[in-house]
DNA sequence: TTGACTCCCATAAATACCCATGATATTCCA
DNA sequence: TGGAATATCATGGGTATTTATGGGAGTCAA
């Protein structure tokens, strides 16, 4: 099992490549395909990330999902009522690791995000997402917040 | 099951590294990964930590029933719950133990937790937490009076 | 030729790995 | 049973490796 946890911070170069952490490169080891694949969020200012098997397993579950469901005509044609996992599989982008581990982000992401020369690392369990550090240290007070005062002090377990 | 019991004060290093009581460890002695996952208390100044197989263990269930679900917008986006796990993962570093059974704890979590030369080992059963001796003193004296104020106030002797 | 990209190398800092020591606890055996 | 041999543990320090980061040379296409 793939996880990805902690936040790391490191820095975009001149040629937009930044290090991928290395916990998260090693959490990957077991895949194929040395990258990873990236698209927008499409509900907050960020890059989500994940590995290839990570998208092979939403790809194989959902053709499962309709053919048990007998839905032949959305198997073949792909044609879904939410599309969300085509419409995922259409803006993501499959950014392959360089000798040391970095990616480069398109401008595309990097705009979306608001990155530019500082990327923030956030680790979200079974994918990761990367973030503006300004963009992000703001987000994260306000979740870390709500958390907190809905745990009226009890303790996590 | 593993099973944190009892208290523990160690030393930390120049280095930043501290001894994990052997106790513990022996506890955490199944798991593949040699190591602990810890992250700051979101209700008191202290670390909280665990092992590497709950952490999979919540990875796994939360996963499984959003894509057994068919629910891909969960998995996806990760709108799912109350964004608890999500945010645990964010806050969590991962500390591998040295050869000799010690974690390097990261600057964020010992400012957390006020730790500077000494820390306190606290077993709470299914998890442990990380003091510094001075606030956990205090910490536990408050406890202890509060409790014995309540007694007091009762037909308990 | 220019720009975008890949591959390769260099470096400082952080981290992991290795071995040593003293203290304490445990085992073993005459 | 008493005490020596052995094992475990917390702690300290030295050294090798990894990591993040920067830059140059080569490749390819427009």
């Amino acid at each position: 099992m793939t996880s990805f946890i902690s936040t790391y911070e490191n820095k975009v170069d001149r040629k937009g490549r930044v290090s991928v952490p290395a916990a998260y490169r090693s959490a990957l080891g077991t895949e194929v395909y040395q990258g990873v694949i990236a698209y927008p969020s499409l509900t907050e200012g960020a890059i989500e990330a994940f590995g290839r098997g990570m998208l092979d397993e939403l790809n194989r579950r959902k053709l499962d999902q309709t053919l048990d469901g007998g839905d032949f005509t959305q198997a073949l044609v792909g044609r879904s009522d939410d599309g969300l996992v085509e419409t995922i599989m259409a803006i993501s982008s499959e950014l392959p690791f360089d000798g040391e581990g970095r990616i480069i982000l398109p401008a595309r992401l990097t705009e979306h995000a608001g990155i530019t020369d500082r990327a923030t690392f956030v680790g979200r369990g079974t994918r990761f997402q990367i973030w503006s550090p300004e963009v992000y240290e703001k987000h994260q007070a306000a979740e870390v917040e709500a958390l907190r005062a809905r745990l009226n002090g009890g303790s996590i377990q």
